[in-house]
DNA sequence: CTTGTGTCAAGAAATAGCCTTGATCTGCGT
DNA sequence: ACGCAGATCAAGGCTATTTCTTGACACAAG
């Protein structure tokens, strides 16, 4: 069960076994089954979660009912509203498994208390939201100046095998083009080859 | 949006107006969207909610993944996990909206307040559980004594527009028969007259 | 005034959910 | 040991829902 979390975390920082073991007391697993929601919008986000297994999305909803998605978390990930999870406010956030999921989850004080005692995680956690800062801001600067196709190209580069897992209409939500753009650029990518 | 809870509430007991608006505010309405949970197993029941609208199922699954019918709730109706509401337990059961649905919701703290506010409601909920405890008790008796076709003519009578809004596979669920029996014995009954 | 994309509407295609039916098996009561 | 109610397994068909595509048109920006 703790096999990728372990690796996932190695990749990055050097830990000991004993401290590893520690670590996994910290965390509860849960599963969750496709279609079911890790968080709700208006529910504070408790928990931190590192998927194991599965995928999941994150998305908001705005006024006018349409849906945001904002974030496919797969194996390897982890997924949470960062801020709710730490102001202890309400999240606008909905946090939806896609396939079912096993998932590893730390609370506020657990997380805080995994700091605390294996000073390494700090920078664990830093070289986290480095990465997810830097692709935040790619995918930001890709919204102003990236034309659809561009945007789409760049995702199947990056994420091949998402195609295959999530329906389109989500991708195009999550690239901020229509489904029908969507339909379209892929028509005549496939037209040009 | 409160017409139905007062409504249900004086049938059985008296309460002045002012109180029924003291009531008013311990309750925090939610809409829930077909096939969203109110509750999923693992999580601990932190409301019980009353159906102004809509119908839910109660259900639980066991180690072979199969599901088990509790209950369904609608409109007039109140529902929760009992035992984990009052305990604080994680609860085993899963409360999935039908239909697309408006409820009110009541937490426990709110719950005591009502109930030390206006004693009245001391004796509306003691009414409640009692006419639930019965209905669950003749469902337990008709389980060991009755046919398949028993259990299912007495559904419909007791509950007949129930078939037009949940699928029967969840009906035979409810009923502790297979989906394939039920189709049979409807298959029957219809032949016969 | 062309290009890229959005909006609206309509269908087509694909998938999932639901119901039925037949064949076969099982436990229980007589 | 037999018969019956009901379970299980497997297949098929129907319906509803979801997903994707396409066409017609609007519109804003370069």
């Amino acid at each position: 069960m703790y096999e990728l979390l372990y690796k996932k975390i190695t990749e990055n920082i050097t830990i000991t076994e004993a401290e590893f073991e520690f670590c996994k007391t910290l965390f509860q697993p849960k599963k969750l089954r496709r279609k079911r929601f890790l968080l709700g919008e208006g529910e504070v986000c408790k928990y931190t979660a590192f998927v194991e297994k599965g995928l999941l999305r994150s998305y908001i909803i705005d006024e006018k009912e349409a849906e945001y998605v904002l974030q496919f978390s797969m194996e390897g990930w982890w997924v949470a509203d960062l801020s709710s999870f730490l102001t202890g406010e309400p999240s606008e956030f909905n946090i939806e498994a896609l396939e079912d999921c096993e998932l590893l989850l730390i609370t506020r004080p657990s997380w805080s208390l995994l700091l605390e005692k294996i000073p390494a995680f700090e920078r664990y956690f830093r070289i986290l939201i480095e990465k997810n800062l830097i692709v935040t801001q790619r995918r930001l600067i890709a919204s102003f100046t990236n034309t659809a196709e561009e945007k789409y190209q760049k995702l199947v580069q990056n994420f091949p095998h998402i195609l295959q897992r999530v329906p389109q209409h989500m991708i195009a939500s999550y690239l901020g083009i229509t489904p029908e753009t969507l339909s379209r650029v892929r028509g005549q990518m496939t037209a040009r080859k």
